[in-house]
Parts: structure tokens; C-alpha cells; sequence
DNA sequence: TAATAATGACTGAACAGTCAGACAATTTAT
DNA sequence: ATAAATTGTCTGACTGTTCAGTCATTATTA
């Protein structure tokens, strides 16, 4: 729908539904699911309460809807940076650069992913929680074909193509970890050509 | 104190304490922190609710105890493993293999220790918070203290060897998440050579 | 003025933590 | 040896609070 056709009403709605979801990803970032309630992140979006149940069915909607929300965002950026041309190698590269630089920029994004794998394991509503488990699963497919293609090219050596994928997603992931813990000192980014180093020839001299 | 010393009395608190700890790691491990209640718990050991509070100050005090029980049991083999001679290079191998022995024996703790990262943010008490903080940094400080050593003795190259612990940690850890995700197929410890070829010589044919 | 959107006081359920009393082990007195 | 007193342990009903979700009322706008 065209911004000029929508009236002041319809305007106004999808403001109020940003501000909820980013209000519910700042808040769920720095206390993680439980802690958080749903009077805070009306507080945040400087709505009443009931208003953000006009938008989202109950407070694990809203919470499944913010991951989706950002994980589409990181979904379509690394599928577009796919799509170019280069070496299945090269493109692995590019995939890794992205990704860095996204967490960068979505520190709060990317906390909450943490505490999504916390909520994997009960009690939440199974529907909810698989929209954003397949999505996650997607991007881990993605690269795993690229470093299955790389095996292929013989630029990588013949090894579990899917646990490959699995470790680099580890290091990429707990450079992260270490970096926020570090108060985000330094640039994350930088860090990719020391991803690549240690993954393509390993530590020893 | 001699088991024949003890009477009846003492030798049921300390068998009523360990039955907590055990109760509190399985259904902490299952359901994480807060979905999991001290009812629960006491049902779980067997106790009343009351009783519980006779061992622990609080829900966040048996969680943390629960960590620390089972953090120090993998410190003290790192640490003994540590102190056997070798190049710094054998020993670090020595210590992922531990490692990934030790989560395959525990993986309710691991999935515990999942969730601490995610308890880490706020809201919880900062003293218990930091007790296991402390032993977490224990033991990437062991690991790092290896891998300088191993740089210093020209095994390994002259990178960060803070963020090269950060990034083996980051592959174990990974790599127990994904053997988790596939509901514990295979062997873990398996995966060990795995991490060694690929921390050591990288990926790239 | 009719339709839609927003509000926030209210409700009911869940749950951490308490405490007065029950019970069992141990010690002391007879 | 036995009873009585003391000590230490356990219990679970109860309390106060927190919070997700509701809904009757009010505000907005077409």
C-alpha cells in the first residue's frame, strides 16, 4: 500500500505498531523474556497497555513477532549478497562480513536471540516459536550449500559440510558475545578477517 | 568428617541437599529459570517446599548453587589435566577433549549454563551472579594462558590468543548445541578431531 | 453521528517466600 | 532401661505481590 493513500487513521496505526515492536525489542533485549512486562513496553512506546493488545495476541506474540521482524531483515540482506556472482568461497566471506557488520549494528537484535534459544526449550506455544526456528534454520541451510559448493570447487576439504557451517556460525556468534561483553569496545566488523584467517587456515604456524 | 561419625540426622540433610541440587539442575535444565517453580522443585526432590528454604536463601541462590556445583567438577579436571606435562599446543587439545566429554556426560548443565547467559542481563542478584562469572573467566583465562604459550613457543600463530580462546570456545560450544538440536546422535567426543583439524589447519584445501 | 482506536482500572491466577506446628532423633533424668 | 525434656528437621497451608490479559468507558476522526 502507497503512503499517500492511507489516511491519518491508517498512518497512525502503523507508528503505534513500530514503536511496540521496538520498544518490545530494546526492553526484551536488556531483560530477556520473562523479566519484561508488558506494562514496561507500553510504558516504553508511550501507549496503554491495551492498545498493544490490539496489535499482538498476547506478550509471546509480541516477542516472536520482534525476533521475526529483524530476522527478516538479516534473512533478505544475506540471501541478496548470495545471489551475486564470485567463488562459492568468496561468497562465504561476504556472508560472514554481513552478518558481523548486522550484530554491529543490532546489538539489541541480537541479544534477544540468546534468550530465544532459552525459550526453545517448553512451555511456549509451539506455532510461534517454529515461524522463527524455521528462519533460523533457513540461514544455516544457506550456508551450509555454500560451503557444500565450496567442497565440490575442491576449495574446501571434504569434510561434514553442515557441521562446517555450524562452527563458523559458532565463531561469528561468540566473537559477538565476547564483543558486547567487551561494552562494545573496538569494531566487531574488524574481526571478520580474523574469522577468515583462523577458518580458512587455521592457528598453526 | 568420618561417615561413622555422622548421625542420623546429619547424614539426611547432607543426602536432602544433594536431592535439591539434582532436582534443581533437571528441571532448570528442561524448562530454564523462570518457567520452573520451587514447587516444582520440591515435588521433583521429594521435600516440601519449606524444606528447600532450610538449604537455600532463595530461587536465584539454587540456581547459582546448582551452576557452581557442577562448574567447579569441569574446572578441577581442566585444572589437573592443565598441570600435566606437554607442549601448550597437546595440553589445549587435552582441554577441548575434557571439554566435550564433560558436556556429553552433563549436557542438563550445559543447557543450565545456556540459560545463565540469558539470566545474566538484569533483574538477578549481582553477588550470586558474579560467583559464577568469576569461574566462567577461570576458564577462558586457562585456555588463553595456553594458547599465549603456544604463540611464545611458535606453534601457534601471533594472533590475539584471547579471541582465539573466545573463538575454540565458540566451536565447542556450538558444535554441543548442534549434537543437542539432533536429540544426542552420535558422539560428541567424536566431533573432537574435528575441532583439532579445523582450529589447526583451517578449512581451505 | 457512526465507526474505529485507545485507555487504564480491574480480575484472577500463579508463585516466591513464611511460619506455626508436627515429628523424629538425641540427650538427660530417674 | 525407660520416660521426659530438649533439640533439630520438616511440613504445607497461608500471604502478599506481581502481572497477563480483559472490557467498559472515553477520545478521535471520517
Amino acid at each position: 500500500m502507497k503512503v499517500k493513500e492511507m489516511n491519518k487513521r491508517k498512518m497512525g496505526q502503523r507508528d503505534h505498531l513500530t514503536q511496540v515492536l521496538q520498544a518490545a525489542e530494546k526492553l526484551f533485549a536488556k531483560r530477556g523474556f520473562y523479566p519484561t512486562t508488558i506494562d514496561d513496553i507500553a510504558k516504553e512506546a508511550k501507549l496503554a497497555k491495551g492498545t498493544i493488545y490490539l496489535y499482538f495476541d498476547s506478550k509471546e506474540d509480541l516477542f516472536f513477532s520482534a525476533i521475526e521482524r529483524k530476522l527478516d531483515a538479516l534473512l533478505s540482506k544475506i540471501e541478496k549478497a548470495v545471489k551475486e556472482p564470485g567463488s562459492a568461497w568468496q561468497r562465504i566471506n561476504t556472508t560472514i562480513g554481513i552478518h558481523l557488520k548486522f550484530m554491529e549494528e543490532n546489538k539489541d537484535f541480537f541479544k534477544i536471540m540468546q534468550s530465544f534459544s532459552e525459550q526453545l526449550r517448553e512451555k511456549l506455544e509451539k506455532e510461534l516459536k517454529e515461524r522463527v526456528v524455521e528462519k533460523q534454520s533457513r540461514y544455516i541451510k544457506i550456508l551450509t550449500r555454500l560451503i557444500q559448493r565450496a567442497i565440490n570447487e575442491g576449495e574446501v576439504k571434504p569434510l561434514d559440510a553442515r557441521k562446517l557451517a555450524v562452527i563458523l556460525m559458532g565463531i561469528v556468534h561468540s566473537l559477538t558475545v565476547y564483543w558486547i561483553s567487551q561494552k562494545e569496545r573496538g569494531s566487531l566488523c574488524g574481526d571478520a578477517s580474523l574469522v577468515q584467517e583462523v577458518f580458512s587456515h587455521g592457528v598453526e604456524r
